[in-house]
DNA sequence: ATAGGGTTAG
């Protein structure tokens, strides 16, 4: 019966029943596979009574044995409880193959990769759930480039690889923005029949979305036989993400179409593909039909869908108009998009409002100070650039070190602002002279407003070669084959000057780049964006 | 036949 409720997950109950049992007499005991059942079922819904359960076995004196204690650890680790982890770990005489493969994923769960690792090592014995379970511990915390490392070892052991390994690999590709890995990985599970379910095929179109390779997304994405919200969610966003707003929307009345029910997640989805190209009022009417016709109750990262939807169109008066009656308390995504639509449409006053109520919500943040003192570049005040500058110094606020990461014959590369320790630095620098010239002949003049913010005077002119996609790029040009696009992933926003030159690159080299930065993707062609110039 | 690996979308 216990069990019959664990299925059910309703913890409470299944915990009620168990209380039953011990109260009354004439009734067997719980067994160990019940007490199992309980502390998972608590694990799963994150249920307060599994250390309860844990409590009432010490006092029962019920002989351990290592299921259960893989059970309290992974109940612990679902708690983010490391410490209690170790004390279950260590009271264990002799942990088996399925212990210690718990203890590995709790760890890193826990991010205490460190140990996990260390534990692998050391495992007499080690199967395909070990290594699968050190592999989503890498990509979980975002060590994509470990990930893969260990996967090749994997391979090299001889281990076997089935859907739930490729659903690691495949994220890892999808973090790196690794295309030429993440269709070596597609490949790989086509040859070795790996089974295609809805998460692993999920993975692929996200993968493939997030490399900004949007056909082969599709074409997977139609392929499958199988799919749910989040396939299509997966795919409605995917679309958004690239600027295909139009082709967004057409696929998620589609989606509707074919009887799939959108959920909070969808409408996100949706809303962004509105913003990117401008269509405010279908967006409000999305909006609108959230809670009315699929009773969604629009939550936070809704209305900031809907502020930068407003502020993006340039209606920044409508944009504080729904922050200001929103029912929920605006949160930094809100202010953040009014504070990104000022600076947009170069808007000093509203956007020093936008910037104070950011740090209101959000404490002292390099977001609001740079977008802040880039609004001031563009409006050409410098004194008011240099005092954010010096604030920032006194309150001890560093802006994130930009980092371009970029595949070339396989390998991924990674480039960090004003960091000369690459390899190949030397020919890049020689390369980026070369651009410069030829830039210059077209007719560039250096944009410095939003460069000038984090560099020295003497050091503009050598400057200009410090953001990390311009070293991409001049990487890119000399190691990659004509007519292969530069693809880069950025974990910051791209700068106006990064993307002007951008543009200007793709057509005097005659060189296609695609760019994903924080926010979006942008694809330059014959001197244009994909984008619009708006980001 | 149970009990170790994944949850992909913002």
């Amino acid at each position: 019966m216990i069990r019959a409720y664990s299925k059910s997950l309703t913890p409470h109950k299944s915990f009620q029943f168990y209380n039953k049992i011990l109260q009354s007499n004439d009734v067997m005991s719980p067994d160990n596979y019940t007490f199992n059942f309980l502390v998972r079922t608590c694990a799963q819904s994150a249920c307060e009574a599994g250390p309860a359960v844990h409590g009432a076995l010490i006092k029962h004196g019920f002989e351990y044995d290592p299921h259960v204690e893989s059970g309290l650890i992974f109940m612990y680790a679902e708690m983010s409880c490391l410490s209690s982890c170790h004390r279950v770990f260590e009271s264990v005489q002799k942990p088996d193959l399925v212990c210690q493969t718990t203890m590995v994923s709790a760890c890193a769960k826990c991010g205490d990769i460190g140990f996990a690792r260390n534990l692998f090592d050391s495992m007499p014995q080690r199967d395909f759930v070990s290594w699968n379970a050190m592999i989503a511990g890498y990509a979980q915390r975002g060590q994509s480039r470990e990930a893969l490392n260990l996967f090749k070892l994997m391979q090299m052991d001889g281990v076997k690889v089935n859907e739930v390994s490729m659903i690691s690999v495949v994220t890892a590709c999808t973090h790196l923005g690794a295309l030429d890995q993440g269709k070596w990985a597609h490949a790989y599970i086509e040859k070795n029949k790996i089974q295609m379910t809805v998460n692993l095929g999920t993975a692929l179109v996200d993968m493939y979305f997030k490399c900004g390779n949007v056909d082969r997304a599709l074409k997977v994405f139609w392929e499958m036989n199988e799919k749910n919200v989040y396939t299509w969610s997966t795919a409605i966003g995917g679309l958004a993400m690239n600027g295909y707003g139009q082709k967004c929307l057409e696929l998620f009345s589609f989606m509707k179409h074919e009887g799939i029910a959108p959920n909070e997640i969808t409408f996100i989805s949706v809303l962004k593909g509105c913003s990117v190209v401008g269509f405010v009022d279908e967006g409000r009417s999305h909006f609108d039909s959230m809670k009315r016709d699929h009773g969604i109750e629009p939550r936070l990262e809704h209305y900031g869908c809907m502020v930068d939807l407003y502020g993006r169109a340039g209606r920044l008066e409508e944009a504080l108009n729904f922050i200001n009656t929103m029912p929920l308390k605006p949160h930094a995504g809100a202010w953040g998009a009014l504070l990104n639509a000022c600076r947009m449409y170069k808007n000093m006053e509203l956007g020093e409002f936008a910037s104070r109520k950011l740090i209101e919500v959000e404490g002292k943040n390099h977001g609001a100070y740079v977008s802040l003192s880039n609004i001031y570049a563009d409006t050409g005040n410098w004194d008011r650039v240099s005092n954010v500058r010096q604030s920032m110094k006194a309150e001890g606020i560093s802006k994130l070190p930009g980092c371009s990461v970029m595949e070339v014959n396989g390998e991924v590369h990674e480039f960090f602002s004003g960091d000369k320790s690459h390899p190949s630095y030397d020919v890049i620098e020689t390369m980026w002279g070369e651009i410069s010239k030829r830039l210059k002949l077209a007719g560039y003049v250096a944009s410095t407003n939003s460069v000038l913010f984090d560099i020295e005077e003497e050091e503009k002119e050598d400057a200009l070669c410090k953001h990390s996609e311009k070293m991409a790029i001049a990487f890119g040009l000399f190691s990659l084959k004509e007519g292969l696009p530069i693809r880069i992933v950025k974990n910051l926003r791209i700068c106006w000057d990064c993307h002007d030159v951008s543009k200007m690159i793709s057509k005097i080299f005659e060189r296609e780049i695609i760019v994903r930065d924080r926010n979006r993707f942008h694809h330059f062609k014959d001197g244009e964006c994909s984008c619009k110039d708006f980001w």
